[in-house]
DNA sequence: TTTCTATATGTCTACTTTTACATATATAAA
DNA sequence: TTTATATATGTAAAAGTAGACATATAGAAA
């Protein structure tokens, strides 16, 4: 039971899902690829902390629908509680800022606008997801509080949201202090 | 010569370093320890990109300090001016966030304000940091401007500082939030 | 009719990262 | 005098991650 075990259950605990569908729904939670992840299914299924129902389908090829379990929750809600590691971020963008003085003022440039288009397009991604969540919260007629199943969510959309304003705004400033330089 | 090799370079660019200096410096640019550090290190070392020089010392163990070769140094320029692979951020709080749902009021604020305390010391560590190279910055009679050797680590520490103010507003915000359910 | 894309599940290898093991000098504190 | 801490350099094993390999269904487009 690693972090990505845990946070597999995360997802299950909300809704069943299939190795698939996780694959593409912990994207912004996680970094991690389908060949991580159905190993890890199989593990946990094993273990009893899920199970699945093979769902066959007509339009789309067949899959597993995987839920959590009694144990896989109490598991879960064990982890929950115990205190967050703090974060890991490897940003290759920190070495080449350090290195910049051995560039051209253009590369120093396009080096910053790149990361700036690349945060513009994840934040597009993540404002989607909060309008999709702030649909499910209606949808359960839940309101925003500690005991709805999407207040967490809501909560963790914005900080994600709040990640790439302020990634965009360095971009943004720095471009500025480049410009004499040009 | 994998990211980690290319930040080891970055350092040695700026200054001749010790594989112990070169493990303490890095800490606020990417996340390695020191058994990553010295074998890359030997492994730059044999391919030219990199030479170091015994230093004896009388208070302290003796230490091998590296300097960045003139191929090190053209291999670098090279790699700088490469676009950045996305950052990859791997946050626990993500998922506990997220699972909140599952929590008591108490577990969740405590979530919280441990974030919140965490990154308002990494904060304090990167205002030292900032004075320390514009200390370095008036030593060398440098500008603010591209082609200073501290100009990029200034942009870099200020991204830094930009990154945890964010967060701790995030948790700030997010303890407000969940406010009412207490 | 072939090709492309999305869905769907898996394995394998190479590489990276973490944690523990291992050793040694010098200073400072208990 | 033992112990702890900071400095200093390495190795080994285990765990985690990334990228390629592998296969298959179904719909849509060329």
């Amino acid at each position: 039971m690693n972090t990505l075990s845990y946070g597999l259950l995360t997802l299950l605990s909300a809704n069943s899902l299939s190795g698939y569908e996780l694959t593409q729904n912990i994207k912004p939670l996680w970094r991690a690829g389908h060949s991580q992840i159905y190993p890890l299914l199989m593990s946990m299924e094993q273990q009893g902390y899920i199970s699945y129902q093979l769902i066959e389908q007509s339009d789309k090829p067949d899959k597993k629908e995987y839920s959590i379990t009694e144990a896989g929750l109490e598991q879960l809600r064990k982890w929950v509680e115990a205190p967050a590691e703090p974060p890991v971020l490897r940003d290759e963008l920190h070495f080449k800022l350090y290195s910049l003085w051995l560039t051209k003022p253009e590369e120093a440039k396009d080096l910053l606008q790149k990361r700036a288009e690349f945060c513009k397009s994840e934040l597009e991604r993540y404002k989607v997801l909060l309008k999709a969540n702030e649909v499910l919260r209606d949808e359960r007629g839940e309101t925003r509080e500690l005991k709805a199943t999407t207040f967490g969510r809501y909560l963790l959309i914005r900080k994600r949201v709040l990640d790439m304003e302020s990634s965009i705004q360095f971009c943004e400033w720095a471009l500025e202090e480049l410009e004499p330089a040009k």
